[in-house]
DNA sequence: ACCTGAACACCGTTCAAGT
DNA sequence: ACCTGAACACCGTTCAAGT
């Protein structure tokens, strides 16, 4: 008789992952959590590979679908945006999400929703793949460059984490990268929704003509 | 006296990288590959991330200039495809890339050129900030959904990568992801440059407007 | 079938010692 | 100052044994 779930396995995993960040995930920290030996875990999955890509789909799952109305850049928004924000709420796992490939079926399930919007919407299927994937590469992008930085204790406000960066950019020699020091506090604020969203727009406003 | 140089650990660790996949990077390896105690490579970096970080470099400085001329697309375009070119030459690398934020000198010359180029065709220098974030979102998402598939060992050509997402594609059950397999030879050269170009035109296009 | 203790082959890093 | 051997506190994973 199993004393555990897959679940329970999964949701310990990820409660490391979030309160010490990407490298406070191991097999056996995750069973010292449980309670049990290290070699127990191997049950359930048969290596840190598969505990991964499960805890990935966890992630997955959490990203709730956005608006089901007609327009495809609302819907591109919406989707696009509780991705970020998912990952946004598990930092560590972003390392792990975007070092692997992404098969599993919540994984499918979010291309396919992404995809129906879009053929739907009257984008021909294959302009729709590759705005997928586009739009994928642009999320996944954004997320690893806003979780890169951070520490891997709990995590700082948002307004601590413009402070560490305006002061990081602080350090940055003027005459060599005049540029870069000119425009510090936008780029401080690198890491906000709002520079998320503007991206995204930009993307969106590119890739409208496609659509005949 | 030194027996080694940093550029000599630099070189051997990447060497390890580009032949083993990212974990193929230990600091015991790379001493092992040089003829040395694992601890003596402590003189030359004081930890695994200052080796990583100086990884990082390495690669960003085999990113070459691109056009100087005045048309900010085409600049845009060169320094990205040459960005994605490094990168795609050392895939084991972005995860490590990806990882940890990047403040050194060739990243920060990177974005220099980058915001001087958009400056100079007339984007005011906040939404020229914005505008590098964007593409650099692209660009390294693109690479880590690229390198995220690669197998640990030598590189297999474009051809072998594409017929291997193809059969990958062809288990997807279509009856519940009807149009991820309809798109499935679209989605399957999502790894080629084609696919690369696409994307960033579209972000190029969508930026347009914001150059006075 | 599932858990355990013990072990194997790894890590990054530190420390005391030698030159 | 720089290298070495040895050690410490970790890993993922395997194996034989117990229930």
């Amino acid at each position: 008789m199993r004393v555990l779930t897959q679940d329970q396995v999964v949701a310990a995993a990820l409660a490391l992952v979030d309160a010490g960040g990407t490298d406070a995930l191991s097999m056996r920290a995750a069973a010292a959590e449980l309670g049990v030996a290290p070699n127990a875990l191997y049950t359930y999955f048969p290596t840190r590979a598969a505990l991964v890509a499960a805890l990935i789909e966890q992630v997955l799952a959490e990203v709730d679908g956005g608006p089901l109305g007609s327009d495809w850049r609302a819907g591109v928004r919406g989707i696009a945006s509780a991705l970020r924000a998912a990952l946004a709420r598990h930092p560590g796992m972003v390392p792990l999400m975007v070092a692997g490939p992404m098969f599993g079926p919540q994984a499918l399930g979010l291309g396919e929703r992404v995809l129906a919007l879009l053929v739907d919407a009257g984008f021909p299927p294959d302009d729709a793949a590759r705005v997928l994937y586009t739009v994928l590469a642009y999320v996944l992008g954004f997320a690893a460059m806003d979780a890169a930085e951070l520490p891997d204790g709990p995590a700082p406000t948002m307004a601590e984490r413009v402070a560490t960066r305006l002061v990081a950019f602080e350090d940055v020699p003027a005459e060599h990268f005049p540029h870069t020091r000119a425009t510090a506090t936008t780029a401080a604020g690198y890491v906000t929704d709002e520079q998320f969203r503007y991206g995204l727009d930009a993307l969106i406003a590119g890739i409208a003509p496609l659509c005949r």
